[in-house]
DNA sequence: AAAAAAT
């Protein structure tokens, strides 16, 4: 089966082929027929089975023909998170570069100005999150009466992160009377019931289970102390032969933590969670992407979808405690028939997640060993060490930076013992206030001086000077 | 228990 076969155009053939794909896969093979079609389409697929051009290469054709109103987008991408909307704005940029579309991308984090002014030209094709698009609904600033194809993609996902009310919603402003494409990784009853609110006479397509793993890719579990996990991780990537890799935490919290301690530790490391602006985070997943950053360090909203080609490794730093959502991490490496490696680092609080993850994988996973874990187990020891007994010496300082002032062997031979205490220390952006705040003082010292000088705690000697404004005694305590 | 998404 060609390309060819499947009915497209010659410009979208002709994007595709520059692309160097040549047999569509599974699902662009089922998919693609049925919605030139103009059918509804129910299509259980996971991200990395070619899934996104089954809907983007057809759609393309269809809105070939015709002309987009001011503020009336013809056509409609629902996407759970920014990232993924901008993965498929992407392909939409490469596929349609020789049938002339217009396009806008309206997720979070980004300026209004520049997505008021495309909707006000005019788009076939809209590709959103849903809160930023409720958002342009409300302002009056576009119209979703004209769209006539609608796609839900990961569908299971809008679903997880509770958006299904804002999908109702956004769905009940479209015309009844149009196309519908409906995506997700599994097919509970749920998601049918879901389905059946919005497909008619959908078209069934389905690729691979949803719970299979790619079986290219060598799983492993690494059995830890809670101290050790660091040290651990350390020498998995040293021992690895790692190309690239994401490095999964459960907590936003802790991909900070962790990014800190492997850029301390002289790894070529990137973050990425839902927290950081979006600038930033479209900046390092662009870096990841094009390998100048090797790792990236994330929470879950990197767990689905995101496509990166050849991905040497998943590391899952904590133990994802919803089992579809190893699948989900596991699935970012061996994409396309490639080798890949995931390896997983269990404490014995994590182990209870493993169960629920081992029957989903159909078969127990191995338990690796890890050459040098002597070392591992003396660096955890010596971390655990200082957490059980702050008391001793000045607590504060030594208790903020954990690992950065682990064991004194470690630090000596991957860190400057300097960078520790800037480390704890405020931010550049806030040293530069503090700067500012001294300035400030000093010219108006007389002011200052009126106030009695009690001790402000925990900032070290650059204090803004509104800091010290005496406070109410009820705020004083 | 946490992450994602609108500010």
């Amino acid at each position: 089966m060609k390309f060819a076969d499947l009915g497209l155009s010659p410009e979208v053939l002709k994007a595709v082929e520059e692309t160097g794909y040549e047999s569509p896969t599974p699902i662009q093979e089922k998919a693609i027929p049925y919605v030139l079609m103009g059918r509804d389409v129910l299509g259980t697929a996971q991200t990395g089975t070619g899934k996104t051009a089954s809907f983007t290469l057809p759609m393309i054709d269809i809105l070939a023909s015709g002309q987009a109103k001011a503020r009336m987008p013809r056509s409609l991408i629902l996407e759970p998170t920014r990232e993924l909307a901008a993965q498929v704005a992407d392909n939409f940029e490469n596929y349609g570069k020789y049938s002339k579309l217009s396009m806008a991308l309206l997720i979070g984090g980004m300026s209004f100005s520049d997505q008021d002014a495309k909707l006000d030209k005019g788009v076939d094709v809209l590709i959103a999150t849903p809160g930023r698009l409720l958002d342009h609904v409300e302002r009056g600033k576009v119209l979703l009466n004209g769209v006539k194809t609608l796609v839900i993609d990961e569908a299971d996902r809008m679903m997880d992160m509770g958006f299904i009310p804002d999908v109702e919603r956004i769905v009940s402003l479209l015309p009844p009377l149009r196309q519908t494409l409906f995506f997700s990784a599994t097919m509970s009853k749920e998601m049918r019931k879901l389905a059946d609110m919005f497909l008619l006479n959908p078209k069934e397509v389905a690729v691979s289970l949803p719970t299979s793993t790619a079986a290219t890719v060598t799983q492993g579990l690494l059995m830890v102390q809670k101290s050790e996990k660091r040290p651990a991780l350390r020498k998995l990537l040293q021992q690895e032969k790692v190309k690239n890799a994401f490095i999964f935490c459960n907590r936003k919290k802790d991909v900070d933590i962790l990014l800190g301690s492997l850029t301390k530790h002289g790894f070529n490391a990137g973050g990425l969670h839902g927290d950081m602006s979006q600038s930033h985070r479209m900046e390092t997943l662009d870096k990841f992407k094009s390998g100048e950053i090797k790792l990236l360090v994330c929470s879950d909203v990197a767990a689905r979808g995101i496509d990166v080609s050849s991905v040497s490794h998943v590391f899952n730093f904590d133990v994802p405690t919803h089992s579809e959502d190893y699948i989900h991490r596991i699935g970012r490496t061996g994409r396309a028939g490639q080798e890949g490696h995931a390896y997983t680092i269990v404490t014995k609080s994590e182990t209870k997640y493993l169960d629920g993850i081992q029957k989903l994988v159909g078969r127990e996973l191995p338990i690796i060993t890890l050459e040098g874990m002597e070392e591992v187990v003396k660096e955890g020891a010596a971390i655990s060490e200082r957490e059980k007994k702050p008391g001793r010496g000045p607590r504060r300082g030594q208790r903020r930076s954990d690992e950065g002032a682990s064991s004194a062997k470690s630090a000596q031979k991957e860190t400057a013992p300097d960078e520790k205490k800037q480390s704890s220390r405020p931010s550049k952006k806030y040293e530069k206030n503090a700067e500012k705040g001294n300035n400030d003082r000093s010219s108006r010292s007389h002011h200052a001086n009126d106030e009695p000088d009690t001790p402000v705690i925990g900032l070290g000697e650059n204090i803004p000077a509104f800091f010290k404004i005496p406070l109410r005694k009820s705020a004083g305590k």
